[in-house]
DNA sequence: GCAGTATCAACTTG
DNA sequence: CCAAGTTGATACTG
C-alpha cells in the first residue's frame, strides 16, 4: 500500500517572485518510505496485537527502574556508547532519567494505539491525504485584535510532502522564484538599515534589518512553502547555497525555526501523531557535536542554559524525538551549516548541505557529565559537492593556490597587478591558453571627446567622507546607491559617484567601483561553458565584483571596427537586471523603481579584441547570479557610462558567475549590421 | 473537541 | 555578557 501524497499545489504558490506557473504539472509526490530494519534491540514484553507489522519499538515496554540493566536504561542501547548510569551522573539525576523514560513510555504507548492504523507492512503512510487538516475558516464573530492578527499569518501546514522528479523548466521556474524572494529580502534588510541610518546617523543601536525584512515579507504572505512540509531538498534551493541570516531560512522554507536547530513536524500535527524531522542546522553549538562532513555525530537540543551550558539531561521530546522517529522511518533530513566567519555582513555563513539519513541515535552522557541524545547522520549519495567543503578548499586556495593544484595553472595573476586581487587563470581540461594573449584592461577606455563633452566638472564640498545631502547624494536623487558596506542599495538607471571634483577622500563611500575589485576572480575552462568565471572568496548579493572593461567606440569608430570582422561589445543589449535590484512593487503596490537620473539609450560599442579584463570571460544566463549596473564617476557625460557588475543573490565560492548578455532583436541587429553593411 | 491564550524554549544578532 | 527580538510548539482554559 504504497502512500499517495498529493501534488505540490502550484496554484497555491505565494505570488511572490516570479512571473508566471509553469503550465506543467508538477510529478507528484509520493511519500513512499523505504522499511529500515530497526538496529534496536526490542525488549521483552510483546507489542500489542492489534499493531500488525510494527517494527519492534522499544518504546512500548515500560520497565521499572530497578528492572533495568544499562543498555536497557538506554533506549538505542549500543554497548559503544556510554550509558548514563556512569559514574559522573548522580544518582539523583539517574533516577531523573529512569522517571523520564517512563513518561516517556507512556506517552508512546497511548500515542501508539492512538495513531499507527496508518502504519503497515513496512512501508509508512506518513500522511494520510484524507485526514489531511483541512484548516477550517471559522466564521467572523467577536475575535480579538491578537487573533485577527494572527490569522494574517495562517500556521505552518502539516501537510508533509517530498518533491521529487523536477523537469527542467519546473526547476527553473522556481529557482527564480527563490532567487526572487531573496532579492526581495536583501532588499529590504539593506534598505531598512540605511533609512534608518539615514534618520538616526550614528545611532549605536542598529536596527534589525534581517528580522525586520523578514516580518515585511511575512505580512504579505511572501514566504515561501508554507503550505506544505517539504520533506528533502527544496524546489529552488541547490547545494551549496548560501545564507547570512536564520530568518532568511526561514523565509525560503529551508529550516522554519528561528532559533532551535532541529526543524520538524510537531507531533500534534502529524497523521500518525509522531513527530518528523524536516532539517537541522549544524553550528557547533553543543559541545557534543562531532563534524566530519559526510558523518556527523548531532546533539539534540535542550538541556542547557541562557550560556549555552549543558546543565541538564535531555528529554526525548520535541526535535530530539522528531529525529529518532525520522531514523525509524529512514526519512531524510536536510542539513545546513553555521559556519562562522571573519567580516561580511554578518558573522556566520548558512551553508546549505544536502541531505542526510539518520542511521544511529543513543542517549550518552555528554563532556558536561549530562545525559545528551546523540545522532549519526550519514549524507546520502548523488548530491552535488558539499558547500562547506567547497567553502573549506576555497579557503586552501586562496591560501596557497599551487600546493592545492599542482597543475592547471596558467598564470597566478592575468592582471599583471593592474588589479587590486590577483586574477587566476586556469585550464585543467585541454591546451587552451586564449585569455593569455590578451592585454588586461582594468578600467575602460573612453574616447578623449567624452570627457570634453561632459562639460565644466562638479562635485561636492565634502571634506571628510560625504554624509547626508550632500551634492553628490543629490545627483543621485537625494541618496547614496550604496551602504555601508558598499552594497548596492537598489538598482537605477545610472549611479554617480564621487570624482576628481569632489573633495572628498579617496576612501568616501561614494567611490565603491572606482577602488576596484576586491574579490579574487578566476578565469577557467569548463566543458559547458568554454572559459567562464569564478571567485574563491564568497561575494554578497548587492557587492560589485568588478567593471566589464573595453575600449569604447563611438558609432562611427565601430563601423570601421566592424569591417575588420573584430568582435565588439555592444552594451545596449545588456538586459536590464538592474531594475531587479531593489525592486519594492510587491511590498509597496505604489512603488515605482527610480527613474531618475535618467540615460539616453546607449550608442557606443566596446572593442574587446585585444584588451579586456576577466568580466569578457563570464558566461550567459538567462538567470544570471550577475548584473550590469551603469555608473559614473571621472567623467559626466551621460552617453558614456561605465558598465559596473553587482553580485545580484549570493554568490559562494568556486560557483560560476554569469551574466545577462541580452538577446539581440532582429531590429537591434539590423540597427547595427545594417548600417555597418551599408558601409561596407 | 476546539479555538483562543499564555508561556517558553531556541545552535540569533549586534 | 546581555538585551531585544521572533517564531513555533505546547500546555492550559473556557
Amino acid at each position: 500500500m504504497g502512500s499517495l501524497i498529493p501534488i505540490l499545489d502550484l496554484n497555491n504558490l505565494p505570488e511572490s517572485a516570479a512571473g508566471t506557473t509553469p503550465n506543467t504539472t508538477i510529478s507528484a509526490v509520493s511519500m513512499k518510505v523505504p522499511k529500515i530494519e530497526p538496529k534496536l534491540e526490542p525488549f521483552d514484553e510483546p507489542l500489542d496485537t492489534h499493531l500488525p507489522q510494527l517494527p519492534p519499538e522499544p518504546f512500548i515496554s515500560t520497565p521499572t527502574p530497578n528492572s533495568l540493566t544499562n543498555s536497557q536504561i538506554n533506549p538505542f542501547s549500543d554497548q559503544n556508547h556510554t550509558p548514563v548510569s556512569d559514574s559522573s551522573a548522580a544518582p539523583s539525576d539517574q533516577e531523573n532519567v529512569y522517571s523520564e523514560f517512563h513518561r516517556i513510555s507512556e506517552l508512546f504507548r497511548t500515542a501508539f494505539a492512538k495513531g499507527l492504523q496508518s502504519i503497515g507492512d513496512g512501508e509508512v503512510e506518513v500522511l494520510d491525504p484524507d485526514a489531511r487538516a483541512i484548516v477550517p475558516v471559522p466564521q467572523e464573530t467577536q475575535i480579538s485584535e491578537a487573533v485577527v492578527a494572527r490569522r494574517k499569518y495562517p500556521k505552518r501546514s502539516s501537510e508533509l510532502v517530498r518533491v521529487t522528479d523536477l523537469n527542467i523548466e519546473d526547476q527553473r521556474y522556481f529557482r527564480d522564484v527563490v532567487r526572487k524572494t531573496r532579492m526581495l529580502y536583501d532588499s529590504i534588510r539593506i534598505l531598512t538599515v540605511a533609512a534608518e541610518e539615514k534618520r538616526n546617523p550614528g545611532n549605536g543601536k542598529r536596527v534589525r534589518g534581517d528580522l525586520q525584512a523578514a516580518s515585511a515579507l511575512r505580512d504579505r504572505g511572501l514566504w515561501l512553502n508554507r503550505d506544505k512540509r517539504i520533506v528533502g531538498s527544496i524546489p529552488g534551493v541547490y547545494v551549496g547555497d548560501l545564507f547570512f541570516f536564520r530568518m532568511e531560512l526561514c523565509v525560503v522554507g529551508l529550516h522554519g525555526q528561528v532559533q532551535a536547530g532541529i526543524d520538524y513536524l510537531p507531533a500534534s500535527q502529524s497523521s500518525n501523531h509522531e513527530p518528523i524531522a524536516t532539517s537541522i542546522i549544524v553550528s557547533g553549538g553543543y559541545e557534543d557535536d562531532e563534524d566530519a562532513g559526510d558523518v556527523i555525530i548531532y546533539t539534540g537540543h535542550g538541556g542547557q542554559d541562557k550560556f549555552n551550558k549543558q546543565c541538564a539531561h535531555q528529554k526525548l521530546e520535541g526535535g530530539n524525538l522528531a529525529l529518532e522517529r525520522s531514523m525509524h522511518y529512514g526519512i531524510e533530513v536536510r542539513v545546513i551549516r553555521g559556519i562562522k566567519c571573519q567580516g561580511g555582513i554578518s558573522h556566520k555563513v548558512y551553508v546549505y548541505d544536502g541531505l542526510y539519513r539518520i542511521f544511529d541515535c543513543w542517549f550518552d552522557v555528554g563532556k558536561s557529565g549530562f545525559g545528551v541524545y546523540k545522532f549519526k547522520l550519514l549524507r546520502m549519495e548523488g548530491q552535488g559537492e558539499m558547500g562547506s567543503a567547497i567553502l573549506k578548499f576555497a579557503a586552501s586556495l586562496r591560501a596557497s593556490p599551487l600546493s592545492v593544484r599542482q597543475s592547471g595553472y596558467l598564470s597566478l595573476d592575468i592582471s599583471n597587478k593592474k588589479e587590486n586581487v590577483p586574477v587566476f587563470l586556469f585550464n585543467d581540461i585541454d591546451s587552451d591558453q586564449d585569455p593569455m594573449y590578451y592585454e588586461y584592461l582594468a578600467a575602460t577606455v573612453f574616447p578623449t571627446q567624452v570627457f570634453h563633452q561632459s562639460g565644466k566638472g562638479t562635485g561636492c564640498d565634502c571634506v571628510d567622507g560625504c554624509f547626508g545631502n550632500c551634492f553628490c547624494a543629490l545627483k543621485n536623487g537625494g541618496e547614496f546607491a550604496y551602504d555601508d558596506n558598499g552594497c548596492l542599495l537598489r538598482g537605477k538607471p545610472v549611479v554617480f559617484e564621487c570624482g576628481p571634483f569632489c573633495h572628498c577622500p579617496p576612501t568616501c563611500r561614494n567611490r565603491v567601483t572606482q577602488k576596484g575589485m576586491r574579490n579574487r576572480l578566476e578565469v577557467f575552462r569548463s566543458r559547458e561553458t568554454g572559459w567562464g568565471v569564478r571567485s574563491l572568496d564568497l561575494i554578497h548579493a548587492g557587492a560589485f565584483i568588478c567593471e566589464y572593461t573595453g575600449v569604447i567606440l563611438t558609432r562611427e569608430m565601430a563601423q570601421i571596427f566592424a569591417m575588420n570582422g573584430d568582435t565588439l561589445v555592444y552594451p545596449h543589449r545588456f538586459s536590464d537586471r538592474w531594475t531587479e535590484w531593489g525592486d519594492l512593487s510587491q511590498i509597496y503596490p505604489d512603488y515605482v523603481r527610480p527613474t531618475y537620473p535618467s540615460i539616453p539609450p546607449l550608442d557606443f560599442a566596446m572593442d574587446v579584441s585585444k584588451m579586456r579584463n576577466v568580466a569578457c570571460y563570464m558566461s550567459h544566463s538567462s538567470t544570471p547570479n550577475v548584473m550590469v549596473q551603469f555608473v559614473l564617476y571621472d567623467h559626466n557625460n551621460l552617453m558614456f557610462p561605465h558598465l559596473m557588475l553587482f553580485a545580484m543573490e549570493n554568490i559562494p565560492p568556486m560557483r560560476e558567475l554569469s551574466l545577462d548578455y541580452g538577446v539581440a532583436t532582429v531590429s537591434e541587429a539590423d540597427e547595427w549590421t545594417g548600417k555597418l553593411a551599408i558601409c561596407n
